[in-house]
DNA sequence: CCCCAATATTGATCCATATCAGGATTCAAG
DNA sequence: CTTGAATCCTGATATGGATCAATATTGGGG
C-alpha cells in the first residue's frame, strides 16, 4: 500500500493577497502588508450548497460575510410564510452589515447555488479598522454603498413600472457580472421568477410575462434561467428617468 | 449712549456635552473626554430656513450633518422635474452618509422648516474614529441602522398596501418624535401630502384620502398639517405582517 | 426510464390605486 | 381686507398589475 497524499477539496483556499476579488472586496486600497493582516482574520469555511444558510434572522451578529463564488440571497420571512427578498449578492459583495446596529441579523442569508464564503469576525475586523485607516475608509465606503444601493431600489420600488423594474434588475446584474469578469450579455439566473418578483415588488406572473414580452421585442433571448441580452441599448432606454438608479447600477 | 452687549442669536450654541440629543446622536457611548474631542470638530452654522439646502446632488462630499432642531428632507430630482423623497430627518439623525462612497452627495437635502444643523467634516471625523473605538463603533452602528431602515422601507414599498404604508409612516414618526421627548400622539407634519406620497410611493390624492379615511374610522383626528393619533393600537394593527418594519420603527 | 414536485408560462378577470378634473381652503404678500 | 398661488380635498374614470386558474416544462429521486 503506497502512501498517498490526500488533499481535501475543502482545504484549497485562496488568500486575500491572491484573490481575484481583492480590488472590489474589503482589501481594496490596502497595502500588501495590511492585506496580510486582514487575511489572517478571515475564516474560509467549507462551501455552502444550494439552500444552506449563512445566518438566519435573529441570530447573534458575530461576523460579516463576503461571497467568494456563487450567489446568496438575503430575505426576511413574514409570519404568513411568504418571504421578502432583500438582495442578491455576487462575489465580492459583503453581507450581514445590517446586523451591526442591533447585534443580531435582521434578515436571513441563503445560498442560491454552491457558494464559497469568507467569514470575517466583526470584533476582530473592528480592531483592524482602528489601526488601518485605509481599511476603515473602505468599510465606510462599503456601508455607504449599501445605503446608496438601497436608495436606488427604493426609488425603483416607489415610482417605476414593472417593465422598468425588471430592466433595471437585469442591467444591474449584467453590470455586476461584467465587472467580475463574466459576460455582460449572457448569464444564468440563479434565482427563481418568484424571488425576482419578491425583490422587485412584483408578482411572479408579471415577471414571467415581462421576460416573454422582452423576448418578443427582441431585447432578450430567454430560456428559463438562461438569459441573453440582445439589445443593451433598448434595455437602458426603458429606464427613462432613473438617475440615481443608473448611476448606482454602474457601480462595481 | 450706553454700551450694550449684543449677542447674536446665531451664536447661541450648545456643545455636544450639554446637547439633549447626545444619547441618540454621534456621541452615544462616548466618555466625557472623547465627547469633547468630537465637539471640537463640530461646526454649528446659522440655522437654515424652510427651503434652504444643506447640500445638493453632486456636491463634493465634505461633511456629514446632524439635525439638531427642525426637519430635513432628502430627495433626488428626476430629469422630468418630479422629485423622489428619500427620507425625512428628525433631530439627532445623521445625513449625508450616502456620499462617502463616491465622494459626492447622491441626493439633495433641504430644510422643511427652520432647522439647526451640526456639520461634521468627514475627514476629521475619520481621524477621530480611528483613535476612539467607541466612536468608530457608533459610526458603524449608525451606518448599519441606515441600511436596516432602508430595508424596512423597501419591504414596505414592495409588498404593502397604501393603507399599511401610511400607517407605518405615521407610527414611525410617532415613535421617533416620542423618543425625542415630543408627544407620540399629537404633532404637526412638516411635509406636504405630495412629499409623503413621494416617500411612500403613492399619489398625493391617495395620501389625502387615507387621512380622511383614518379620521372616519376614528383612528386619527387630522386638520391639515396637524395630526392627533386617537387609536395607536388600531394603527399598529394595520401593519399586519410587517415584521422588520415594526422592529425598526421602534428604533430611536 | 418514469413519476412527482417544483417551476414557469399563459389566459381571464378584478381591484387598488393612478390619473384627471373641479372646487375648497389656507396663507402670504400687497 | 383683497388677491393669487399653493395646498388640500373629493369625485369620476382608467389601468397596470395582482389574483385566480389551467397547463406546460423541467429536473431530481426511486
Amino acid at each position: 500500500m503506497t502512501s498517498t497524499k490526500v488533499i481535501s477539496l475543502d482545504k484549497i483556499q485562496i488568500s486575500c493577497q491572491s484573490c481575484g476579488l481583492n480590488n472590489i472586496c474589503l482589501p481594496l486600497g490596502l497595502e500588501e502588508r495590511d492585506i496580510a493582516r486582514l487575511d489572517a482574520i478571515v475564516q474560509r469555511n467549507r462551501p455552502l450548497r444550494r439552500g444552506n444558510y449563512l445566518f438566519q434572522t435573529g441570530d447573534p451578529f458575530k461576523s460579516v460575510f463576503v461571497v467568494k463564488t456563487g450567489t446568496v440571497k438575503t430575505y426576511t420571512q413574514c409570519p404568513d410564510g411568504s418571504e421578502q427578498v432583500i438582495g442578491f449578492h455576487l462575489p465580492g459583495e459583503v453581507i450581514g452589515l445590517d446586523g451591526i446596529e442591533l447585534g443580531k441579523y435582521i434578515c436571513s442569508a441563503k445560498a442560491l447555488e454552491t457558494s464559497a464564503i469568507c467569514e470575517v469576525p466583526f470584533h476582530r475586523l473592528e480592531e483592524l479598522t482602528a489601526s488601518i485607516p485605509n481599511l476603515q475608509h473602505q468599510m465606510f465606503r462599503l456601508l455607504s454603498r449599501e445605503i446608496s444601493n438601497d436608495t436606488s431600489l427604493m426609488t425603483l420600488l416607489g415610482k417605476s413600472t414593472a417593465e422598468e423594474r425588471l430592466a433595471a434588475f437585469l442591467l444591474s446584474l449584467s453590470m455586476r457580472l461584467h465587472s467580475r469578469g463574466f459576460s455582460a450579455t449572457e448569464f444564468n439566473l440563479s434565482m427563481s421568477r418568484q424571488e425576482i418578483g419578491s425583490y422587485l415588488g412584483l408578482a411572479l406572473e408579471t415577471v414571467s410575462r415581462l421576460f416573454t414580452h422582452f423576448q418578443e421585442e427582441g431585447i432578450l433571448r430567454v430560456n428559463r434561467k438562461y438569459v441573453e441580452i440582445l439589445d443593451l441599448e433598448r434595455l437602458y432606454g426603458l429606464l427613462s428617468h432613473q438617475t440615481i438608479c443608473l448611476e448606482k447600477l454602474r457601480a462595481p
